[in-house]
RNA sequence: GGGAGCAUAGCUCAGCUGGUUCAGAGCACCUGCCUUACAAGCAGGGGGUCACAGGUUCGAACCCUGUUGCUCCCA
């Protein structure tokens, strides 16, 4: 780096350029340019790569403050590739999402008077299609806005038939190698979407509720009782025993016994096991296999009734006896039971109790635990098989930054739980399994290739017709194959492997940096990985930049409903994209939250002018190569350009160093220091001649 | 309940293995300037017991222990 000899100039002042910059029509301008001139395409050449998969939004969604600063961080990183020499690809594209999507065609459906229930699958997925034309290309227009450098040639869905393509051969593969399974589980159902969905899809909200305390008499006696402490009345409705721990002395003389459930009167025997807790409550605890995880191992344990009150939206079933609250929802009839057992002399208390619901990431309705028939990945398997998966976290093969999220990684994988990919939705990849009348099923990719495997697997069968599964895969079930899928890799598959056979996926991949928020680490990032190992047998990217929450002065998370985040469009408008990315990057050091002030963004604003000013003077000043210069000047814009130089390597050196850690913040402000004071206050005062005087003279 | 992390100027943060860039940066603030690149600017200026209490050390913002307050993740 260096500038070459001191120019010689005097000043012609140029009036063309407008004294304050105007960012608009100069980055509309500079957009269109790279374009037309195809500047962020690549190719596959003999230059080294440099790779960044976007993490693709929701084509629901329109461009938050929260994807500014992710992109802003990627196009700054693909760009500074690029100015590197290195053949840049940024890819970009967008995510089908399915619950997300489906509850908003279903709202906009409802809106319009049209139930989903009233439609055939296929009439649903033509609403769903029309709702993804009509909003998916919106978020992209947006990123062009924002600046984002990405090959737009290479845009890509998630769920356009190559992608789907890739989902149905990978969910097929994984079967074959015994990785994914059905079974009948207690999985978290979301009565809202009508749903089954992952542990990672449930948000754990703190809530103000009420403890009742309620008695349960013993059969044959009008004042003998047990009181067992409960949340939520209605499901005792549902009960199948009642536990108590047999070293609680108190209750020793009741196991064995019977009691009656509250008003329905269902005769419930005492049963004892260490798996109470004898502090909480009342050291009853009544059993619900139907209704609680805990409750449904121990019914399995002790070969309990499985009774579930609950229909798939929440309503109370007939299975609930009582008329009152056959056909309710289950809150109205917590409500109703308690002022009813209350009346009937069945409470003993109500204490006010502080606790937490699982409630769903994308309807916000608060999760069942429901029995349910689902599809399931085996992860333990899957990560036994693929030990790197942990491993290349852990040595930094795979960085992250910061590197403390390693251990919230290590301690996910190393209590990985097994992942429900059946969603009981449309819009989505269709599970590719096939049944018979009876539930024989078998996996397959088409309905032909389906009855010939079944008549392999089922000689004796003479069924003609297989119905396939009406469940969908779970979104993430798509998204964790983003970076081999973007290269079209599942193509050509070779013994479960990916055979990298085309272009695309051997230069490309693995990627270089992937940047995104800390909360989908396991969602997506842990998922990559998986995948990554398992059908490339190479890491997905080489770092992960871990971004923190973009937040208001007031530390409040920007939300929609507290109307705290203004649109960033009309930031762009008013200050500039380059205005806008410098606010957001200067208070933005990895993995910490953003506090977004506006005054930041007229700061990067300001700094867009100077260089706009400091542009102004130089192209202001005329190169006269023929005229006769003081020796002393010259010496004197010697020594201030070598001055300069030095300033300006010591500062090449800063930021590469900082680069080298993703210290972005720390990059900005020491470009900023060196444009500022050292570039415009110290060298362009030195060598600019004064105003009206020929430098000569 | 388990885990991770934070506390340095009004705000956001930097400060690596304890010692001449150790008390820093940017913004904000105060004072003076509409000086022909930029008032979205220029010149100057004030401001901190490094959360609190102990300890280790010749020496602590930095290491150790405890206290307080806060944040995030997981169940």
């Amino acid at each position: 780096m260096g500038l070459q000899q001191p120019p010689l100039f005097c000043i012609t002042m140029s009036t063309e350029i407008t004294k304050i910059y105007a960012p608009q029509q100069i980055e509309d301008k500079w957009y269109s340019y790279w374009l037309t001139n195809k500047l962020f395409k690549s190719t596959p050449d003999e230059r080294e790569p440099f790779t960044i998969v976007i993490p693709p939004p929701n084509v629901t969604g329109v461009l938050h403050m929260g994807h500014m600063l992710n992109n802003t961080i990627q196009d700054v990183l693909v760009r500074k590739a690029r100015m590197q020499g290195k053949n840049a690809l940024w890819v970009a594209g967008t995510d089908h999402a399915s619950i997300a999507t489906e509850a908003k065609v279903v709202q906009m459906l409802r809106e319009k008077g049209i139930k989903k229930s009233d439609l055939s699958r296929d009439e649903f997925l033509k609403y769903a299609w029309e709702w993804k034309e009509k909003y998916g290309g919106i978020i992209l227009k947006q990123l062009e806005k924002l600046g984002a450098s990405c090959d737009w040639d290479r845009t890509r869905f998630t769920m356009e038939p190559k992608m789907s393509e890739a989902v149905i051969n990978t969910f097929i593969d994984l079967y074959n190698k015994g990785l994914i399974y059905r079974e009948l589980r207690m999985v978290n159902w979301d009565p809202q979407g009508k749903t089954a969905l992952s542990d990672e899809e449930v948000i754990f909200k703190d809530v103000q509720s009420k403890l009742y305390f309620i008695k349960y008499f013993l059969v044959d006696s009008k004042d003998e009782y047990v009181t067992i402490a409960t949340t939520r009345p209605e499901t005792i409705l549902a009960d199948a025993a009642i536990c108590v721990n047999p070293n609680d002395e108190r209750f020793k003389h009741l196991v064995g016994k019977q009691v009656l459930v509250p008003f329905i009167n269902r005769p419930i025997t005492i049963i004892a096991d260490e798996y109470v807790d004898m502090e909480f409550g009342t050291g009853c605890l009544k059993v619900t296999p139907a209704h609680d995880k805990n409750d449904y191992e121990l019914g399995k344990k002790y070969n309990l009734e499985v009774i579930d009150i609950l229909n798939e939206e929440g309503f109370l079933n007939e299975k609930a006896i009582d008329p009152r609250y056959i056909g309710k929802d289950r809150f109205a009839v917590r409500r109703e039971i308690a002022v009813h057992l209350e009346e009937a002399g069945h409470i003993l208390k109500i204490d006010e109790y502080k606790n937490q619901v699982g409630t769903s990431e994308r309807t916000g309705a608060v999760i069942e635990p429901r029995l349910t028939l689902q599809w399931w990945v085996d992860m333990k398997k899957f990560v036994a098989k693929n030990p790197q998966v942990l491993d290349a976290v852990m040595n930094d093969e795979i960085k992250f930054h910061p590197a403390n999220m390693k251990n919230t990684y290590k301690h996910w994988i190393d209590n990985i739980k097994d992942w429900c990919i059946s969603r009981q939705l449309w819009w989505g990849q269709r599970i590719p399994a096939w049944y018979d009348e009876d539930g024989n099923f078998v996996v397959a990719k088409t309905h032909h290739e389906a009855i010939a495997q079944y008549k392999l697997q089922f000689p004796n069968a003479n069924t003609l017709q297989l119905k396939q599964d009406d469940d969908v895969v779970d979104t993430w079930f798509s998204s964790w194959l983003w970076p081999i899928s973007v290269f079209d890799g599942f193509e050509k598959m070779d013994n479960g492997k990916v055979s990298k056979e085309n272009a695309d996926i051997k230069y490309y991949y693995p990627t270089n940096d992937l940047v995104t928020a800390p909360e989908i680490m396991f969602f997506w990032v842990a998922r990559m990985i998986m995948a990554g190992y398992e059908w490339m047998g190479e890491k997905p990217f080489k770092n992960v930049y871990y971004t923190g929450i973009v937040r208001d002065k007031q530390r409040r998370k920007m939300s929609k409903s507290l109307g705290n985040s203004p649109d960033p469009l009309d930031l762009i408008a008013q200050h500039g994209a380059d205005g806008v990315r410098m606010g957001m990057l200067l208070s933005s050091p990895a993995g910490n939250d953003i506090l977004f002030d506006e005054s930041q963004v007229e700061q990067g604003r300001n700094f867009a002018n100077k260089i706009w000013n400091a542009f102004r003077l130089v192209k202001g000043l005329e190169v006269k190569p023929d005229a006769e210069f003081d020796a002393e000047i010259l010496e004197s814009n010697k020594i201030s350009a070598d001055w300069f130089n030095g300033k300006l390597n010591d500062a090449y050196a800063e930021i590469s160093e900082k680069y080298t850690d993703y210290k972005l913040s720390e990059v900005l402000m020491s470009m900023y220091k060196l444009i500022w004071d050292d570039y415009c206050a110290w060298y362009l005062e030195m060598s600019k001649p004064e105003y009206g005087k020929p430098i000569n003279e």
